[in-house]
DNA sequence: ATCTCTAAGATTGCATGCAAATAAGCCATA
DNA sequence: TATGGCTTATTTGCATGCAATCTTAGAGAT
């Protein structure tokens, strides 16, 4: 999306959030200026401008004369995300049904073909990247970049949730028939079709506490295990 | 909504954007961090952290290395927020439809049948406080305060666009049926007709381009109008 | 034992200073 | 006159320092 960031800051605030949506920064954390500072090795002011900037996508909360802490996601919270993220994507995909043109449509039916290989192979790693390129494709055909950034960072803040998604046997194949709705609706521009396609696809996660609970107990991102111990930290500066 | 803000970046922040929406910069000035800290009579420091925040919002452009500029709306970028806004304010209706309390219902109605009178008068004044209140209370309907923020966010910043909507004769009277469209479909819980109706009454806004031209020759506001000598500059010490 | 008040420590908020990068000005050249 | 390269000036990025505020530990009173 977008490229290698220039400034210290921006470097900054992309390393802090990967470490609370990696888990290695649970919920509640408190995030002193200086220990962040230490950790990256920076003075303290590109840290308060990076937490500045992260506080305003409501991953962490930013008290005045307080400090900044990790938001605590409650279920409820969750369940909230979860609703505007179906809500904002099924708009997206209202819009596509509207406003994709023929070569737009033609890409994500021929991606859609393409996945169905690997639904079927129950290949998850792969599927998972077609997936989230099926969803900007749909946010990109909507041809209205404002509602695409929106719906792009609550399915990013939600990441976390969503990892052990694919797992679940015989979720692929039928994550694959619910695009296929998804797309017959689009492709024949029927709006309220694509609509409630999508809202039906996205709404089909487990309960919003399992997935809390699952990812209190560590099991989110198996990729990038949380560590509280700290290993050698990234060095931001050059 | 939030109450005054505590520390010196979020009123630097919030004067700002009251300066850029109220059309005391317009949109390609360029705010170089030391004509802001003099103008306010801060450091750079906090003014950085200020536009950092505010860059997020898409109020301004950050540019590394090149500094902050107030975002130019194009035409195109106009109708995309319009189009988002109404997108957003449907699904809150929608949304509004499917979980109203009846307290709620009932909260709005009644503001609803109050706001008649103000529209029959053609007080535009008292028409536009209640309208906010109107759509705020359809936000928190929803119960759903990420897309709340949303939509409250978008119709801020598309409020300089949207200033002398309810000059237009008899705008006061149509806006009002087309509330009444919306409250009745919330009212029998018919999410689909609130969604649309909402759609239709938000979508009704006069040509994007001929809003822009308006803006730019200096209209917007007039209750706050634009003064490129710079007043006295508000002490935000203290 | 619990609560309150106090004081020390820790942390945030903001100002200042310096180095690096960008932008502006200038002159030479085509 | 227009263009290219160089010098100067402005601006940003980050580090450091100090004052104000919050937190926390502990003594004393109830």
């Amino acid at each position: 999306m977008d490229a290698t960031p220039q400034t210290l800051v921006e470097r900054l605030a992309a390393a802090i959030a990967e470490a609370i949506l990696g888990g290695e920064l649970p919920p509640g954390t408190r995030l002193d200026e200086q220990s962040l500072a230490e950790r990256f090795g920076v003075s303290r002011t590109p840290v308060r401008e990076a937490l500045r900037q992260l506080g305003t996508g409501g991953l962490i909360d930013v008290r005045p004369r307080r400090g900044a802490t990790v938001s605590s996601v409650t279920p409820e919270l969750l369940e909230e995300l979860f609703v505007a993220m179906g809500e904002v994507e099924a708009t997206c995909a209202r819009l596509s049904a509207l406003s994709m043109t023929p070569i737009e449509r033609r890409r994500l039916a021929d991606l859609h073909g393409r996945m169905g290989e690997d639904a079927e192979a129950e290949r998850a790693e792969a599927y998972a990247a077609s997936n989230l390129q099926f969803h900007g494709a749909v946010y990109a055909g909507a041809h209205n970049a404002t509602l695409a950034e929106v719906a792009a960072g609550l399915r990013r803040r939600l990441s976390p949730y969503r990892q052990a998604q694919f797992r679940a046997p015989g979720r692929l194949p039928r994550s694959h028939a619910e695009h296929g709705e998804v797309v017959a609706a689009i492709l024949r521009g029927d709006a309220a079709g694509a609509h409630a396609a999508m809202l039906h696809h996205v709404s089909l996660v487990e309960d919003p506490f399992e997935q809390l609970s699952r990812v209190a107990a560590g099991k989110g991102r198996p990729a990038a295990p949380a560590r509280a111990d700290g290993g050698p930290p990234p060095d931001l500066r050059s």
